[in-house]
DNA sequence: ATCGAACAGAGAGCACTGCTCTCGAAAGGA
DNA sequence: TCCTTTCGAGAGCAGTGCTCTCTGTTCGAT
């Protein structure tokens, strides 16, 4: 039995110890509370983490705000870090959302992504504890990466979308004027790439995305953990404009 | 007394109880052995970064290293968190040398450029913890800014002089094809640091270098935080291919 | 409806942390 | 020599993550 509800707990974390429904829509009472208690945890510990960051979040704590004895909150995670990992990947899907919402926009390509890095930003400035939780250092040696790597790849693939659709619309300049020799392993990356994000762009092209790409990532990096601190007081417009220049560079200008 | 020195810890943080040489050049006996002490805490503290992180940095278990109470670490360092400041200078000297030591090189701009990127992000690689510690989610609230300022200016300083040293040389292309509007905001951002750093850039390169700045760093980031994890095998070619559009961005390309 | 198994909560406890306080010993300058 | 400052050690406090054990409840099958 303890075997069993170890390997379980290996395998599948704490969401295989959930009830779950049996075929017919009868989620138990006992089900449905756990439920809630989980979101409940999940919740409290977000504000938490919102207010003091990832660095003091307690588990005590959290229990003591939700009026239980701490050794119950393992029953609903089985340790800190994997309630830490879930929050991670509620931020994902936040971001991601956000990324994807903006995605949808109309207009030129150039405006569509910085639209979508505009809303990451802003995401990222009202909950910079979130943003460093997902972007920041890892938590312990890392958190899960077969649970968060799904979540994590929307808001990649949000803007990825976005220049493919520029791409499709001609606003996208494949000639390269000075062109670079890509090194043989990173066209292979490159092709992998096009397959596990069914979106067919050239090596050229890709590059220039991922280019900035790290520019969105790195500018809010550099702002919210103080990099800029002496250098911009502005972070709003120079992100803004910064973003606009990468975006032309992924255009080809 | 007592007052004294919490003031004393205050304004000039745990260096102020340093006996200082009077003039002449007469460190006591007690000075030395400070100092020295002060230095092997650090060293101490700095092998068990490396191993474990920020989180894993134990004041107590580098006490039991050096074979000494952990109260008596506090004569040294007033709390956990100055001695992580002090990592945090170490560590951004560290960089920042080898920055400088990669900028002194012959060569193009683009050359030298990446030339200290690629020196950066070895070093990076090499010390992934101290990276974090200085590029990654800031620790407490936030570490000391004054005592970290001027040791975190000289890695950007260093790409910067190579890049006025790239325009002296005609090597940069001031006219731009497309001209975005900068920001009134941006515009004082960059006349400020024109002034900070010395330097004497055109608002468009200096938004340039930054644009490249970002991308370093962002690459960087996101290789050792594992963004990269499903996307690129051979970081090193990536990185080099990467941090060459950069360049040629910064030249004018 | 009953019974055994699974589950949920509470409490005590372990090992660890950062940090404070107090005390005696040592070193420094007068 | 004496007196102040410094230093190291130990005890102790409040807090942490996590485990174990014990009781009461709930569930599903008989």
């Amino acid at each position: 039995m303890r075997e069993a509800e170890a390997r379980a707990v290996l395998t599948n974390g704490y969401t295989a110890r959930m009830e779950q429904p049996t075929g017919s829509a009868a989620p138990t009472a006992r089900a449905r509370a756990r439920a809630e208690l989980t979101e409940e945890i999940k919740a409290c510990a977000s504000r938490h983490l919102a207010e003091q960051g990832a660095a003091g979040l307690s588990l005590r704590a959290v229990a003591r705000e939700l009026g239980m004895a701490s050794s119950a909150v393992y029953r609903y995670f089985p340790s800190r870090d994997e309630l830490l990992t879930a929050l991670i990947i509620d931020a994902y899907d936040a971001v991601g959302e956000v990324a994807e919402a903006a995605a949808t926009g109309k207009g030129t390509m150039v405006k569509r992504f910085t639209a979508v890095a505009m809303a990451i930003r802003a995401w990222a400035v009202a909950h910079p504890h979130d943003y460093a939780l997902v972007y920041g250092t890892p938590v312990p040696g890392y958190a899960a990466p077969r649970d968060t790597a799904s979540p994590a790849a929307r808001v990649s693939l949000a803007a990825l979308q976005v220049v493919a659709d520029g791409a499709a619309a001609g606003e996208v300049d494949v000639s390269v004027r000075r062109p670079m020799p890509i090194p043989k392993a990173t066209r292979s990356d490159m092709a992998r790439l096009r397959v596990a994000a069914s979106i067919d762009l050239p090596d050229e092209v890709l590059l220039r995305v991922l280019l900035a790409w790290t520019t969105v990532f790195g500018t809010i990096s550099f702002e919210l953990f103080g990099h800029l601190h002496t250098v911009v007081e502005d972070y709003e417009a120079f992100f803004r404009h910064q973003v606009g220049r990468a975006a032309l560079h992924v255009a080809g200008g």
